[in-house]
This record gives structure tokens, C-alpha cells and sequence, in this order.
DNA sequence: CGATTATGATTAA
DNA sequence: TAATCCTAATCGC
């Protein structure tokens, strides 16, 4: 689940069900207990996205951060709460909802300044209105990095993990191991555009949807798991038929098609 | 019932 | 690069 699109999904959530209301608060299974007991029936005030990363201000003056991590979901649970299963590291409750975080790998209250230093490490979010993508585009022209590990990069662009990397990379034809600095200008615009669409589509629906559905002649709300991917997890190439080959790239493992994203004289493949 | 897996990121080596 | 952390669903035996 957790791409920079579920937790600005997320951010507008919680705000929505929880801001200018008073919450209860407290770490079922323990581990968040003393900072759980701070936040306490403290007013939520807002939360807010940074690429993956979440800030919920209950104006006590530390803001609380969590990181989904891998694993990590914060879901709305049933209102009045009943007795939670499993592991819940933190439980919110409003005046009509209830909200349950499970694995993440960061849940702490921080000071605007240990914020403020986690955000100044982020490049731009293409999910927020103030991103400038050009800061992205001059930290990919100094870097022989391969393009499939500069896009995870959270430095760099923050938001794409890692089933965005492998779509956006398959829809604008590039390979993943071509170095970043070789992109042509009109290719970083294409890498950027189609991250802003990809993850405004996901932000929305709540899924990572990449596929046309024109293409596949289906409604994106309607669309089977296996049509909304052209790449990730697949054998075959969504579009092509193709073999698909899986490399690793940056730590983790990529999937594109030989066929729309050839090694070299690569060029962006559009429909 | 144990092993495996997952859309992440940090630390250690 | 590898080890490590966090949890729950799924799969194989």
C-alpha cells in the first residue's frame, strides 16, 4: 500500500474525519504508550504529506510523525471502538471515528525542528502543489546513477516507491539501468508528468492503477488486479505480450519489458 | 504451524 | 551489499 499517494490519501483522511476535534489517544500494544499519553485528548489540528512521509499536528508543540514503512497501515476502524486484534502501535479515536496504526517503522513525536530536518532532506512531492520538479532535474543530470534507482530515491523526487518506479519507467519506454544523466530534457518532463498523473490517479482511488483504460477496454473502478499493472509482478508485458525480465536495481527488484523499453536508442514509447 | 512475502528505509560492514 | 526492524496475510506441508 504505502506509496506517496496512500499517505497523502491518508493526510486528507484523518484531517478530514479528525481536524479541529479532540481525539483520545492511546498505544494498545504499548509501545507508543508515553507518547500517546502526550497527544491525549489534544485537539487534532491537521496532517500533512511530505512524499511518504506523515505529520499530524495536535498543537502540543511535538508533532507526531509516522512512517508506514513497508508493512505499515493506519486504517479506520469501526466507531465506538471495540477491543483491537493484532499489534496496533497507536490508536486515535474522534468524536465519530476510529483510527488503528499497525507496523510502522517510525512512530514519535518530533520538534518542528527534527521536522523541518526530515522534510529538508526530501526532494520534490509531485503530489503537492508547490513541487518544483526542477530541483529533481538538475540532482538526475550529475548522477551515472541508473534511472531505477535515482526514481527511489527519496532525496531526489520523494513519493515513488516501488511499484511506481517500474510503471512510470515502463510508460515513458526507459530502461531502468540507463544512467540518469543520459535522460533527455523532454524525457524528465515525460518521468515527471507521468509520476504527478500516476500518483494524483492513486491518490484519489486509493489503488496504484498505470494502465489506459481505454486500453483495456474496462473502467479504472472496474478494472481486475491483474489490468492495472503493465509491469510490476507480471510474467508478460500488459501491453506487448512480451517476456518480461526482473534485474535489480538500486537494492530492489525491477521489472520492464525488453520490448517498450530497449536498452539503448532507447526513446519514449508513446501511444 | 512454520515459512514466505510485501508498495520502505536505516544502520552496519 | 547485507542485516535489521515492523506486522499480517498467504502458502505449503
Amino acid at each position: 500500500m504505502p506509496e506517496g499517494h496512500t499517505i497523502h490519501r491518508l493526510a486528507r483522511q484523518l484531517g478530514g474525519a479528525l481536524a479541529g476535534r479532540p481525539v483520545r489517544a492511546t498505544s494498545p500494544q504499548g509501545r507508543f504508550a508515553e507518547g500517546a499519553g502526550l497527544i491525549d485528548g489534544a485537539t487534532f489540528e491537521r496532517a500533512d504529506a511530505w512524499g511518504k512521509y506523515l505529520f499530524c499536528d495536535l498543537g502540543v508543540g511535538e508533532i507526531l510523525h509516522v512512517h508506514l514503512g513497508l508493512i505499515g497501515k493506519f486504517r479506520r476502524r469501526e466507531f465506538p471502538p471495540v477491543e483491537p486484534t493484532g499489534a496496533i502501535r497507536l490508536r486515535l479515536v474522534g468524536e465519530d471515528t476510529t483510527w488503528d496504526l499497525s507496523g510502522p517503522t517510525r512512530c514519535e513525536l518530533v520538534s518542528p525542528d527534527e521536522q523541518r530536518r526530515i522534510v529538508d532532506r526530501l526532494g520534490p512531492d509531485p503530489l503537492r502543489r508547490d513541487a518544483d520538479p526542477d530541483a529533481a532535474r538538475a540532482r538526475l543530470a550529475r548522477t551515472e546513477r541508473p534511472i531505477g534507482a535515482t526514481l527511489l530515491d527519496q532525496s531526489i523526487i520523494a513519493g515513488i516507491g516501488n511499484v511506481y518506479r517500474a510503471e512510470i519507467l515502463f510508460l515513458c519506454g526507459i530502461h531502468p539501468a540507463r544512467p540518469s544523466s543520459t535522460l533527455s530534457d523532454e524525457q524528465f518532463d515525460d518521468v515527471w508528468s507521468q509520476t504527478v498523473r500516476l500518483l494524483r490517479i492513486g491518490e484519489r482511488s486509493g489503488r496504484i492503477t498505470t494502465t489506459d483504460p481505454d486500453e483495456i477496454g474496462v473502467p479504472r473502478s472496474r478494472m481486475r488486479r491483474e489490468d492495472r499493472l503493465y509491469v510490476y509482478h507480471r510474467e508478460h508485458c500488459r501491453r506487448c505480450g512480451t517476456d518480461l525480465r526482473t534485474d535489480r536495481v538500486g537494492g530492489r527488484p525491477i521489472t520492464h519489458c525488453p520490448s517498450c523499453q530497449p536498452a539503448r536508442r532507447s526513446r519514449p514509447r508513446r501511444r
